[in-house]
DNA sequence: GTCCAGGGTTCGT
DNA sequence: ACGAACCATGGA
């Protein structure tokens, strides 16, 4: 069985899905929020702490900094882990008073930024990417959970790479595919978004032995990566 | 009632 | 370097 491209996985994606319109969020600030709070947590209950903050007047980064821990901990609570998610989120908040604001990030180039926020309290390698792909425009492929099982079950990869390993290869990759530099980051943008949409589809749940690719003949998308893929 | 979601940190081995 | 416990809500 031979493997498909990552261009022809996401061409395959695309076709079948749609634009996803990914970040939602009305500001760089929300869409930073949004990657803490969505930590292992549904993205609705996470809308539901946002629309808290705004409600409260905590969707800044100077509002963020200056409440009590425990006041934003109440605001967010239905995002789940809400102590340390306040946490985070103030310290994140923190570094981006300190540095100017989120304007001033642009003084940063993709590697120093990436670094950054990795050196902060609760930011890891997956929400840093959410932050520098959908915040900040940088070209970054987020790599989590879904899209190691779909490559893995696409013999793309193994699956149980290291994460910037993992990253660094599918960015090279990609990058061959993507003659046009300014399409790279709206590429990796929708990429990530259909894998996730793509998971949703999935009868992964419905199905143990069929995680995300389903390659159980009886899963609605069977089919969509070829018949090689039932 | 059980499972898990758009993870990360800390503390064991 | 890798695994497990921990954090905690809401929807299926």
């Amino acid at each position: 069985m031979t493997s498909p491209s990552l261009w022809s996985v996401y061409q395959t994606l695309y076709g079948h899905y749609g634009e996803q319109h990914w970040w939602p969020g009305e500001s760089a600030l929300e869409v930073m929020v949004g990657a803490v709070l969505t930590q292992n947590t549904a993205w609705p209950n996470v809308e539901k702490a946002i629309l808290a903050m705004k409600q409260e007047g905590l969707m800044s980064a100077e509002a963020i900094v200056s409440t009590a821990p425990q006041h934003l901990a109440q605001v967010i609570r239905p995002s789940g882990y809400f102590n340390i998610k306040a946490r985070r989120l103030q310290s994140l908040c923190q570094w981006l008073v300190y540095e100017g604001g989120i304007e001033a990030l642009a003084y940063y180039d993709d590697d120093g930024l990436r670094a950054a926020l990795l050196s902060l309290h609760g930011i890891g390698p997956e929400t840093a990417d959410d932050i520098l792909l959908y915040a900040c425009q940088r070209p970054v492929f987020v790599i989590d959970a879904y899209t190691r099982r779909l490559f893995s079950r696409l013999s793309l990869f193994t699956g149980d790479e290291a994460y910037d390993e993992l990253r660094l290869a599918v960015e090279a990759d990609l990058r061959v595919a993507l003659d046009k530099p300014g399409s790279i980051v709206a590429v990796y943008n929708e990429y990530h978004a259909l894998i996730v949409r793509h998971a949703k589809a999935a009868c992964y749940k419905k199905f143990p032995a069929c995680r995300v690719c389903c390659l159980n003949a009886v899963c609605p998308s069977a089919s969509l990566f070829g018949p090689n893929m039932v």
